[in-house]
DNA sequence: CCGTTCAGGTTCCAATTGGAACTTGCGCTC
DNA sequence: GAGCGCAAGTTCCAATTGGAACCTGAACGG
């Protein structure tokens, strides 16, 4: 991740048409370079399309507001604390959680559990965070906790982390806040419900034409 | 990204708190196993913390619905079609908004111009795109378009993607649809306002602690 | 026109990543 | 209570990634 400092000005301008219909993209300054003194912000045009004229309109909003809130937070962790992002999730989840494991940030984060045990190993290393005795029943799980340091930290790089969601909520009032997470928590809670059931859709592609360029493991039943 | 098939229930048990407030996680099946024939998916403690204790519960919820959206669509286009996510990022971009240059797909995109631009040799030489003549008004901008192999290819493989959308929404009224997209929508659109302007935290921050580890480029202004 | 600036795109290379195989120790069964 | 299976965590290594430097051609000013 890095560039991200669109200027979005809604512009319209759907001039030339291919062949198919659809709007094309192409060049922003466009007729107004030198002539209007309004200058389009690059790239508007492709993302107006992708907010206007999106198969997938709720997932590229989704992405594109985890872009604007990420890359300049883990940016920020990265230049000036020197912590990867998935070092920076592993101090963040057991400030949330403590007691924690790999297992519960990896299901919870989206990381593999390799890359979590190097970030694991490294945070220890650095006295940010410490494993406790295994629990009785638990079975291998490492139970992980902040140490007085890795609060510190944590403490100290919260604000950020807030502020900048608080600016992205900024153009909703309050009801609507309070609506939008409300429907998002209802989001995720119903995810419960499919996140282990295959999409049928694949499947019954992977049917139709058995693993498309190479076909790794070509799978062919039926 | 890899894991991520958590079954969500709902358990409390906020037994054990350390020194501070708060509640502590370890392992699950906890008091559960072998007792309760309810087996607690793994995790799940972790997930409700972050859900209900988090400083941060927007980005969360955002962070979590991408990943629940993008890591099975995006490792199936990997497996069964040997495209990676940049990849089919630049064709899925052209689809949408064909003539548009790497530049473009890069800032909607939030994907580096180098890997974009190994991505779009990769597709070129797979004829899934083309470069078309730069246009005469528009710098050094390569508009790229789908050939029609792309084409084929992108309706071959947009139905999942769809269909995993679908699936997110479903857990939502069509109203309560209606309304998370508006809402979306104005949190994009007013994301120009401030895209740009540095967070206020982050300037104070780092005013107040010029880099801290190592501090690579240790700019102490003031 | 010629030089300078600027930005889109490419190349280089070191660092990060993550799939896969492996290790280890809990907990279950017989 | 010995063996087996399972899953948490680690290690290995090849592939991907992305920051930085570079290249190149358009646009602009003289």
């Amino acid at each position: 991740m890095s560039a991200l400092n669109l200027h979005v000005k809604f512009n319209m301008e759907l001039t030339w048409t291919g062949q198919e219909a659809g709007a094309r993209v192409a060049k922003d300054r466009d007729e107004n370079s030198g002539r209007t003194g309004d200058p389009v912000a690059p790239g508007a045009e492709m993302l107006d399309a992708k907010l206007d004229r999106n198969p997938c309109p709720f997932a590229f909003r989704m992405n594109y507001m985890a872009l604007l809130y990420n890359v300049p937070l883990y940016g920020w962790i990265k230049s000036d604390y020197d912590l990867s992002r998935p070092e920076y999730v592993v101090l963040y989840s057991l400030a949330i959680a403590r007691g924690g494991s790999s297992r519960d940030i990896s299901l919870t984060s989206g990381f593999p559990k390799n890359t979590l045990s190097r970030a694991i190993s490294r945070l220890e290393k650095l006295r940010l965070i410490e494993r406790a005795a295994p629990e009785p029943g638990g079975g291998r799980l490492q139970p992980l906790s902040l140490t007085d340091k890795g609060w510190a930290l944590y403490n100290e790089t919260l604000p950020p982390f807030e502020a900048q969601e608080r600016r992205m909520l900024g153009a909703l009032t309050p009801d609507e806040q309070a609506t939008l997470f409300r429907l998002m928590s209802k989001v995720v809670r119903g995810s419960a419900e499919w996140v282990d059931v295959p999409l049928p859709e694949i499947e019954a592609a992977k049917a139709g034409k058995p693993a498309a360029a190479g076909g790794k493991k070509g799978k062919t039943p039926t």
